[in-house]
This record gives C-alpha cells, sequence and structure tokens, in this order.
DNA sequence: AGGTTATTTTAAAGAATTCTAAAATAGAAG
DNA sequence: CTTCTATTTTAGAATTCTTTAAAATAACCT
C-alpha cells in the first residue's frame, strides 16, 4: 500500500501538480474516514500537524478539489460552508445547537417523485438536509 | 377587508410592536404572493417605494418576523440567505446560474423513508433544495 | 541546471451580516 | 395631552468569511 503516491496520481489525474500543501491537506482529508470540515478547520488542524500554509491557500485547495469531484461542498448555514469527503450520492443530518453535520447512512432516506425540471434547466443535484434540534 | 390593521394585529400577536418601519416591510412582504428576498434587496425595495429604513432595521425585522414564524430562512448558497413569505411545508428549486429561488409547487416533491433522529435530537425542519443547471 | 509556468504567500480589499451607542418613537400612566 | 419608560431605529464601525493582486516560490520539462 503506498497511500501517498496514489494521492499523488489523484492530483495528477485532476491536472493538479502535487505540491507540498495540496499532498499535505489531501491527506489530512482523505484519511479514509468521512469528514466534513470547514476552511478555518482544516487550516488550524494543518497547521497543529506542523504544515506551515496560509488560509487562502486552504480556499483556494478546497475550491479546487472540490471543482475536481474530490471533495462537495455543502452550505448549511448562512455564515459556514462545509467540505464533505463523501461525494457519493447520500444527504445530510444537521445539528442545529451544535454545528455539526452528518452523513445519513446508505440508503435510510430517498426522495420520492422528483418534479420535473423547469424549462431551459437540468436537475444539477438534490440536496436533503434534515435539521436537529435538540430533543424536548 | 382591512389590511392595514390585520397587520398590526399580527406584529401584536407576536409580540413585535407595529412601528412604521415594521408595517412597510410587512406591507411589502405579506402582499398575498410567495416572495423570496434577501435583505439587500428588501431593502432596495423599500427605498424605492418611498420607505425611509435602515438596513441593520431590515436584516432585525427579517429576523425578529423569523422568529415569530411569519418567514422562513432559506440558505441556498454561503453568501446569500433568503427569506420566503410561504412558510408551509415545502420544498426549492434553486436556479445556480441566475441566483433566483423558486417554490416548488404542492406536493411534487416528498421525503420517503425519513431515518430516525440520533439519540437525544429531534427532527426539526427538513430541507429539499433542487439545485438546477441550465439544460445542456 | 535553467527557463517556463503554475502555485503559494501575504496583505489588503470585499461582501454580507452583526453590533453599538445615541437619538427617536411607541405604549402606558397620570 | 403630557410625561415617563422601554423599545426601536439609525449610522457607522466591527466582524467574519472569502477573494484578489502582486511578489516570491516551487514544480515541470528539456
Amino acid at each position: 500500500m503506498r497511500p501517498y503516491s496514489q494521492i499523488v496520481q489523484r492530483l495528477r489525474d485532476c491536472g493538479l501538480r502535487p505540491t507540498r500543501q495540496r499532498l499535505a491537506l489531501a491527506k489530512l482529508l482523505f484519511d479514509g474516514t468521512d469528514r466534513h470540515v470547514t476552511a478555518e478547520f482544516l487550516h488550524g488542524e494543518a497547521l497543529r500537524s506542523g504544515i506551515r500554509v496560509s488560509l487562502a491557500t486552504v480556499y483556494n485547495t478546497l475550491h479546487q478539489f472540490t471543482d475536481a469531484g474530490l471533495l462537495r461542498e455543502i452550505v448549511v448555514d448562512a455564515s459556514r460552508s462545509y467540505f464533505d469527503t463523501n461525494t457519493d450520492d447520500h444527504h445530510h443530518f444537521y445539528f442545529e445547537t451544535s454545528g455539526q453535520l452528518a452523513d445519513i447512512p446508505g440508503e435510510e432516506v430517498s426522495v420520492a417523485a422528483l418534479p420535473e425540471a423547469p424549462a431551459g434547466t437540468s436537475i444539477a443535484r438534490v440536496d436533503v438536509i434534515i435539521r436537529l434540534a435538540d430533543a424536548s
């Protein structure tokens, strides 16, 4: 198993140079588990692991990865964008109290009776966000 | 029919004083049609109709109305919040190109097989946003 | 290695939203 | 109607997240 060179290849396939910063961020992101990170959070995590990278680069990298299909951006709140390392078709729980985002596992939710797209448009994606409050 | 005093009563019922600004904004918002406005847009509309009101007040008022259940806030994009005058259970089309938001009429979409809320939480709301791109 | 091009960095600007403290206004009581 | 008190409005400053521009740096290719 050569995870490092796999990541290098993955970046190359997307036309992205495997720079030190991109590699380091990719390693943090694609560690095998599904993650939901904000730019701010990933930046902090990178610094904590000794990776010197600017916040602007983290933003750039997250968007480049998203454009390349390695990440998916989820907007839950006017002031927070999450990037999800799981790009499969799936939906989300949003914990309004803590601000945490979680994947809804498997096929536990599905949209029935999708409407037709208005003339001149096509459906790019369907986002379902289940907002959770603390139990009463 | 006395629409003005109806709005006054509606505000009072929510514990909001029927001030000049709130009444004017309510009149613009609750004109009978379903509307999706941003704070910026409503502010411009108010000024255009000769209502002198500050942007801060528009933000305050939109949030107060939302808390009171007169409006519903929809987040589609990291940089834009819409306020929807239709507070019934319904979902949305989002036109990614133009940034416009539209209600999906009637029961044309429904969520099947809602998952159980994680322990300690309850479902506050389910948001479905169908993102539309220009037809290929 | 050396030239070319892409990427990163930094600092500053930008956009949307929120906060603040003072002035204006509404509702209540006399 | 006037005064009093609490609430609301305002204008501008502050905040937060994100993007930009220009200079510095690193990767790629021969």
